[in-house]
DNA sequence: GGGCTTCCGTACGTTGCCGTACATACAGCG
DNA sequence: CGCTGTATGTACGGCAACGTACGGAAGCCC
């Protein structure tokens, strides 16, 4: 069994092996993510990576003369900030937090050091970083050809499978923020999954009540991406207790 | 000066320090890349990676019932095939050749091992990838917020930093499947610049005629894409000869 | 309980792109 | 030169999403 709050609720540090693990502990830091903040803004210097533990990351860039799009989005499976290790240091987008919970940070010198020995961190960072690759692929490629009612779906699933609930908060203009879509959009098509039962929402709280229907109404492209993520992490971890 | 045919046509390679580039030069292969060529299908096992040299690789998505969409675009500065150094070893994506030429392929295997040493190649390959996820983020953007015509000159535009001329081969049709709209949308749009004499087309070859009026009329992800690739490559040479 | 704020619902004209269909034009070839 | 295939142009109805506007409803606070 896991600890109540223990960093191992990030999969990436969960799988990784004991030393690994037990080196990077006492780096670790632990903070709480409240809704709304921005890790990072587009463009600036990146100082921490944060792995998230029940709470979801938004990763978005903002145009110029105000709107937005969501790029991917970042749970217990990953990390936020890829691009300390990457080399870059920053990103021309934001990384704002979607659901409030916490995460364990560490710091970018440190994590790039370790990235630097070679051995199973790097391994699942890149690994990650593959997966976060096909999820902002299959993002562009849903924001050609698909309606907002699957975006919606594919959204909604995405951000499930980062919960440990069936509810998350948030309001509808908020989600019409992230799919970068008109806010009355979003309501039309919540409404529509409301009529026919596959999800309940009230002032900002959205509960998914018949997932497999959800599923059933997604487009391809929430499917890739979880096929993918699967296929990136079987069976690949490296810690003798992690549990799926 | 380069030698005519040269693997230090493309940007990566010679950007290596010579130790580092000659204990790849015996393995690298020139291969020609023709127009249509697939060098890799979605899901399947990448077995080498390409630095193309003159010639234009599209990383795209097809769906299931047909549509396809451009997730990317690589030339001389990138290579072909992150997935096998960042451990996936396939993506859900197609690798098609664009614009023909030439590459200079290496066993998927081969570049492995040279990455896991985790010296200069390592660190361009990384830094590349980050620009390649920056242009993909940024595609998913263009594709929410922007029309056609502009999307039609971003590609125009990054096409054309790939390429040494200012002529690119290419029909309204491809356009079109890489962009993943109509045909008739982007003949639309070239029609109009066309008419404003910022490019000349012609049976699949299309002349710009005026690249900075183009560049004013281009959405803003032109430069975004741009700017932070100039950004992660500024000076980054290992390479003594290096000449950008 | 009255007032305020936030969230959600609905409506209407407009637009950009779609799907489809067909017309024109150029290029190569026999 | 005429044929044929490919590339490009044009047209038209349809629709999803847009921008805008405003009405109603639920929660919060004093």
């Amino acid at each position: 069994m896991l600890a109540l709050h223990s960093p191992k609720q990030n999969y990436l540090l969960a799988a990784l092996p004991d030393a690994d693990y037990e080196r990077l502990l006492p780096d670790l830091e632990r903070v709480p993510l409240e809704l709304g903040l921005a890790l990072y803004e587009s463009g600036s210097q990146q100082v921490y990576v944060y792995f998230p533990v029940a709470s979801i990351v938004s990763l978005l860039y903002v145009m110029r003369d105000g709107p937005s799009a969501e790029i991917a989005v970042v749970g217990n499976e990953g990390v936020v900030g890829v691009a300390l290790f990457m080399g870059g240091e920053s990103t021309p987008s934001r990384a704002v937090v979607q659901s409030a919970g916490h995460a364990y940070r560490l710091k970018g010198s440190h994590l790039r050091t370790e990235f630097e020995r070679g051995g199973p961190l790097q391994y699942l960072l890149l690994r990650y970083t593959q997966s976060l690759i096909t999820q902002m692929a299959q993002t562009a490629v849903c924001n050609r050809h698909h309606a907002v009612e699957q975006q919606l779906c594919r959204w909604l699933l995405l951000s499930l499978d980062r919960l440990p609930s069936n509810e998350l908060t948030m309001t509808q203009a908020l989600i019409a923020n992230m799919l970068g879509v008109r806010r009355e959009g979003v309501t039309e098509a919540a409404g529509k999954l409301q009529a026919e039962g596959l999800i309940h929402y009230s002032r900002g709280k959205i509960t998914v009540l018949d997932r497999p229907k959800l599923e059933a109404r997604v487009c391809e492209c929430y499917a890739v991406v979880k096929r993918e993520s699967d296929r990136l992490f079987a069976g690949k971890t490296f810690a003798a207790d992690r549990q799926l």
